[in-house]
DNA sequence: GTTGGCGATGTCGATCTTGATCATCGGCGG
DNA sequence: CCGCCGATGATCAAGATCGACATCGCCAAC
């Protein structure tokens, strides 16, 4: 599943052009996005929740070289699914 | 960052009541959910990546009890932050 | 059709997950 | 707008998993 499947699902229930369904789905993640970047944790009850966390790791291994390499960063995000995400069975 | 702020933020850039807005970003994480329920991967270039991934852990720790649990689950979701999300900076 | 983000690969260690319970807070009815 | 209901967070331990690096192919996005 894209991006446009997302648009389409949004067009179906409220009718409007592929574009502007699109914008609103871009306009949604880039809030996100934003949201993540300043530190904010999303949550969305039944959904799950993003969370913005410190990376504590320092190393890493490089394939070709096989040395340890560090890792810079300090942070990651975090998707913790929620109840319903939760109920996925083996298939 | 909860829902009324994501709808709040829709609202803004698309005049509408705050119940529908409440109502297409409930709509969107559906759409989200049910498509990872059936298995699906959901790519956003520049956002990230939802994707159901199968467990093959099988043991945890009980606090009250100190016992080893069993984990009989066999998937969870994960989600892979983009480019535009793997750009934090420690702050 | 073109551009460029994303997956996979291999290694090693830190991180995450799972279960139960109480408190807190999001979601939603009155 | 206030309050209730129910979902989420933290906690403990053990063991599996993830992540970063570099590069090429593939597919999402435009």
């Amino acid at each position: 599943m894209i991006k446009i499947d997302i648009a389409n699902a949004l067009m179906k229930v409220y009718p409007c052009s592929r574009a502007t369904a699109l914008q609103v789905v871009d306009l949604l993640t880039e809030r996100l996005k934003d949201a993540l970047l300043n530190g904010h944790r999303i949550e969305i009850r039944g959904f799950g929740v993003f969370e913005p966390r410190p990376r504590k790791r320092g190393m890493g291994r490089n394939i070709k070289t096989g040395a340890s390499v560090q890792i810079p960063k300090g942070k990651s995000i975090r998707f913790k699914p929620g109840k319903d995400l939760r109920a996925i069975e083996v298939k």
